[in-house]
DNA sequence: CGCCGTCGCTTTTTT
DNA sequence: AGCGACGGCG
C-alpha cells in the first residue's frame, strides 16, 4: 500500500501535481479506442445514476479504470472528488495501478478504497461525533470475542446454549443492516440468549467507546450514523465528491447501500454515481450481501440508466454456453446472456468426468495437470477451484507425489498467526496505552505469573482509577499491590516498555519494536521453545519487523494491518494453484479444474438445509463462477464415493451437471479398476434424468431396477451386503460391516 | 495455576 | 478422525 493511502484527501489543497493535467482533456482520447460500444457508454455516460451489468470476463476492470481516468482527463473533477469504492484491498490495489498507468504517473490522494478502510478514513476525522478519538483501535476478530465474553460474563449466560461466537455473529448481522442498539427493536431481539442479545450489544458497544476502540462492522455503522445525524459533515462530503464508482455492487450489504446512498444522494438531486457489479455472480448472501440492492437500483436511483456488458473476450465459446445454460436455471436474474466478443475461439467442450471416489478424483485431476504442462500449459495457469476448505488435502497429498507445485490460496494468513497476533499486540499498547485487550493479551505471554485471577485484581484497580491497565500496572508495582515474583516479572515488562518508548523517540518504529519484543522476552520464549514451528515462527516475526520498515509511522502500520490482513506475496512462480470458489472471484486461468460436483458437497447440503431454493441459486451462481474462471478448458469432476470426516460416504452427480447443454458438454469416466463400475456411471447420463433418481421416485421408469430386495451384492468400498430396496439408479444395502448405505446402482456388483 | 481429558463440531470469508 | 474449547483435578 502506498504511502499515499494515508493522506488525507478531503482537504482540498490536496497536492496535485501531474503537468500533464488537465492539459490532455478533449486532445489525447486514444484510451477509449479498442473499446466497444457498451463498453464506451459504460464509461462516457459520466453523469446521473449508471448501473453497469457487466458479465464475467467483460472487461469491467478496464472500464472501471477508464472511466475513473476519463472523469479526470475531460476535466470533470479533481482525482479527490471521486469516490471509488471497492471490496478487497486487492481489487482497489488493481485499480490503483491501472488507473495510474492510464494517466502516465501514480494516482495520489484519491478516495480509492475499501468500504471499510474508506469508513475507517473518514471515522479518524469525525471519530469525536461517536465518542472516539481520533486514534481510535480497530479490533480483530480475537479481540471482539473475548471483549464479548467478558462483556457478557454478568448476565451468566449459559454459554452452552448460547456461545459468544454466535451472538457475535447477531451482533454482526444487526451492524451489516445499520442497526444500532437503540434502532434494535424489541421484535428482533427475541432470539437470542432469552432476549437479552440487544441489551448484551449495547453493553458491548459501551465498552468499546470506553476502550477507544471499534470492531470492523463499526467503521461502516459509525460513518453512516455520522452522515445521518450531522446534515454539515455529509453537505461536506457532497461537495467532495462529485463522482461514486462502486466495484461488485451486488456485494454490497444493507449498511454499505445505506452508506453509499447517503453519499449518492445530494440536496441538488443529481447523483453522479456509477454501480459496477453482475448479479450472476453473488455469491456471498450468507455474510449479508443483498442482491436485491442491484436488483433493486432504478429504483433506488430514478433516471438511472442501465448498460450491460455481455461480450465476453475470456473463456471459449463451450465454456460460455455451458455457464449460460446453467445459469438460466437461475429464477431472478436481470438477464444477460454472455457471448462471444472473439470469433476464434470454438475451443474444447466442457469436459464432466466421473471417478470412483475422491482419491482417484485427486488422481485424474493431477494427471491431467501434468498431461496439460507436457503440452505446454503452464502450472500457473491452472487451479483446482473446490466447494470447501476440506476438499484440499487430498489434492495436496496427490500433488506432492506427483511432484507437481502448487499453492494452497486463502489459507491461514500472515496477520491471523498467533505469534505475530502477539507480537501485534505488543506493538499495539506501545501505541496505545488505552488498548487494554492487546495488553491482556500480551502480559501473560511469555509466562509471567499474571493468571485470570490477578487480571481481576488489575481490573477492579484500572475501573476504580478510571484507567487503562497499562496505566494502573506501574502504580500496583509502586504501592506494593504487585509484588514477589509475578510483580518482579511484570515491572522488566514495564521497563520494557518504557525504555522503548525513548527508543520509538530517537530511533523510530522498527528499531523500538526490535527492542520491545527482545528486552520482553517474548523473542526468547520462542528461542527457547523445542517445538518444531519456533524457528519458523521467529522466522515471521522477523518478517512482521521488516514489514514495518515500509510504514511511516507506527500507528500508520497498525491501520494497515487491521485493514489489511494481508502480506504480499512472493514471486509468482509457475505453481498450481488451489482455492475455494470463492477465493476464485475476479481471477481467471487458461485451464481450471472444478472437482467434487456432487450433491451434498457442491451443491452443499448445508446452503440447502437453511437457504431452501435461495440457497441452491446461490450455489448455482457459485457454479457459474467456477466455470466462467476457464479461459480455454474447465474440467469437472464427480466422484461415486467420498471420505467424509471418518468414513465413506457414497455421493450422487450434482444436479448441476444435468442442467449442463450437451451441445457444450463431453462426458467421460476415467480411472483404472472399477471400470465397470464407471462405465455404468456414465451411462448414468445417457439413459435418463439422474434427479428423477434423486427425488426418490419409486421404480416406475421403463427399464426394470437391476436389484430386488434380498439380493446379496458386493461393493468395492464397502464389501458384501443385501439389498433392502432399490430402484432403477439408487439401490439401498445393508452392508456386514459398514453400516446401510445409498449407492448408485452401477457401482454395485451382483453376487 | 496449569495440565490433561472429554465433549462437540465440522462451508463459503472480506474487511 | 482431528481439533479446539471448557471443566475438573492435581
Amino acid at each position: 500500500m502506498p504511502a499515499s493511502f494515508y493522506k488525507e484527501g478531503v482537504s482540498t489543497s490536496e497536492p496535485f501535481s501531474d503537468p500533464s493535467f488537465p492539459a490532455a482533456a478533449g486532445s489525447d482520447d486514444s484510451y477509449l479506442a479498442r473499446l466497444n460500444p457498451e463498453q464506451r457508454a459504460a464509461i462516457e455516460t459520466t453523469d446521473g445514476p449508471l448501473l453497469v451489468l457487466a458479465g464475467a470476463g467483460t472487461g469491467k476492470t478496464r472500464v472501471l479504470t477508464t472511466r475513473f481516468a476519463h472523469i479526470l482527463l475531460t476535466g470533470r473533477a479533481r482525482p479527490w472528488q471521486i469516490l471509488a469504492v471497492t471490496f478487497t484491498n486487492k481489487a482497489a490495489r488493481e485499480m490503483r495501478e491501472r488507473i495510474g498507468t492510464l494517466l502516465g504517473s501514480p494516482a495520489e490522494g484519491l478516495w480509492l478504497g475499501t468500504f471499510h478502510a474508506l469508513c475507517a478514513r473518514m471515522l479518524r476525522r469525525h471519530a469525536e461525533v461517536v465518542g472516539l478519538t481520533q486514534s481510535f483501535t480497530i479490533l480483530d476478530t480475537d479481540d471482539q470475542l473475548r471483549l464479548l465474553k467478558q462483556v457478557m460474563e454478568p448476565w451468566r449466560i449459559d454459554t452452552k446454549r448460547w456461545p459468544a461466537p454466535g451472538l457475535l455473529g447477531a451482533i454482526q448481522r444487526w451492524k451489516d443492516r445499520g442497526l444500532t442498539p437503540a434502532r434494535v427493536t424489541p421484535a428482533e431481539d427475541t432470539d437470542f440468549a432469552n432476549g437479552h442479545a440487544r441489551a448484551i450489544y449495547e453493553a458491548y458497544q459501551t465498552r468499546l467507546r470506553q476502550l477507544n476502540a471499534c470492531d470492523f462492522g463499526d467503521l461502516m455503522l459509525h460513518v453512516t450514523e455520522i452522515l445521518r445525524s450531522q446534515p454539515d459533515i455529509l453537505a461536506q462530503y457532497h461537495r467532495l465528491f462529485r463522482y461514486i464508482l462502486v466495484d461488485e455492487y451486488q456485494d454490497t450489504n444493507t449498511i454499505q447501500y445505506l452508506w453509499l446512498r447517503l453519499l449518492a444522494k445530494n440536496s441538488s438531486g443529481q447523483s453522479n454515481i456509477c454501480c459496477v457489479g453482475d448479479d450472476d455472480q453473488s455469491i456471498y448472501s450468507w455474510r449479508g450481501a443483498e442482491v436485491e440492492n442491484i436488483l433493486r437500483f432504478e429504483k433506488d436511483f430514478p433516471g438511472a440508466q442501465i448498460v450491460r456488458l455481455e461480450r465476453n473476450y475470456r473463456s471459449t465459446r463451450h465454456i460460455l454456453g455451458a455457464a449460460a445454460g446453467l445459469i438460466a436455471h437461475n429464477g431472478e436474474r436481470l438477464g444477460k446472456t454472455l457471448r462471444s466478443g472473439r470469433d476464434d475461439a470454438e475451443g474444447d467442450k466442457v469436459s464432466v468426468t466421473a471417478v470412483w471416489d475422491s482419491d482417484a478424483e485427486a488422481r485424474a485431476v493431477c494427471d491431467t495437470a501434468e498431461r496439460l504442462r507436457g503440452q505446454g500449459h503452464s502450472l500457473a495457469e491452472m487451479a483446482i477451484l473446490v466447494r470447501a476448505g476440506f476438499q484440499t488435502r487430498a489434492f495436496e497429498e496427490q500433488l506432492i507425489q506427483s511432484g507437481l507445485p502448487y499453492r494452497i490460496v486463502g489459507g491461514t494468513r500472515f496477520y491471523e498467526r498467533s505469534e505475530i497476533r502477539d507480537a501485534m499486540a505488543y506493538l499495539r499498547v506501545l501505541a496505545q496505552p488505552a488498548d487494554d485487550l492487546a495488553f491482556e493479551r500480551i502480559v501473560n505471554v511469555p509466562k509471567r505469573g499474571m493468571g485470570p485471577a490477578a487480571l481481576q485484581k488489575l481490573h477492579a484497580a484500572a475501573r476504580a482509577d478510571g484507567v487503562s491497565l497499562a496505566i494502573v500496572t506501574p502504580r500496583l508495582l509502586d504501592n506494593g499491590t504487585l509484588k514477589g515474583r509475578s510483580g518482579e516479572q511484570v515491572r522488566a515488562l514495564m521497563n520494557a516498555y518504557a525504555s522503548t518508548h525513548d527508543i520509538l523517540a530517537r530511533e523510530g518504529h522498527v528499531v523500538a519494536a526490535e527492542h520491545l519484543l527482545e528486552e520482553s522476552g517474548y523473542l526468547d520464549m520462542w528461542r527457547q521453545d523445542r517445538s518444531p514451528e519456533a524457528p519458523g515462527r521467529l522466522e515471521n516475526i522477523k518478517e512482521l519487523i521488516q514489514a514495518l520498515a515500509d510504514f511511516p509511522t507506527l500507528e500508520a502500520f497498525l491501520e494497515h494491518v487491521a485493514l489489511v490482513m494481508e502480506k504480499d506475496e512472493n514471486a509468482q512462480d509457475a505453481r498450481l494453484s488451489i482455492m475455494t470458489l470463492h477465493g476464485a472471484k475476479g481471477l481467471e486461468f487458461d485451464c481450471v479444474f472444478l472437482p467434487g460436483w456432487e450433491e451434498g458437497v457442491f451443491p452443499s447440503q448445508r446452503t440447502l438445509d437453511e437457504g431452501g431454493l435461495k440457497g441452491l441459486e446461490e450455489e448455482r451462481r457459485l457454479a457459474y463462477v467456477g466455470i466462467t474462471r476457464a479461459r480455454k478448458l474447465a474440467m469437472i469432476f464427480h466422484a461415486g464415493s467420498r471420505r467424509i470426516y471418518a468414513n465413506w460416504q457414497p455421493s450422487m452427480p450434482s444436479r448441476f451437471l444435468e442442467e449442463l447443454p450437451d451441445e457444450h458438454v463431453s462426458r467421460h469416466t476415467s480411472g483404472g479398476r472399477q471400470q465397470r463400475g464407471l462405465q455404468a456411471a456414465q451411462s448414468l447420463f445417457s439413459d435418463g434424468p439422474v434427479v428423477a433418481s434423486r427425488t426418490r421416485r419409486p421404480s416406475n421408469a421403463d427399464t426394470p431396477a437391476p436389484f430386488q430386495p434380498g439380493d446379496h451384492v458386493r461393493h468395492a468400498r464397502f464389501g458384501v451386503g443385501i439389498v433392502l430396496s432399490a430402484d432403477r439408479h439408487q439401490v439401498e444395502i445393508v452392508f456386514e460391516t459398514a453400516g446401510t448405505k445409498r449407492l448408485l446402482s452401477s457401482f454395485i456388483e451382483k453376487l
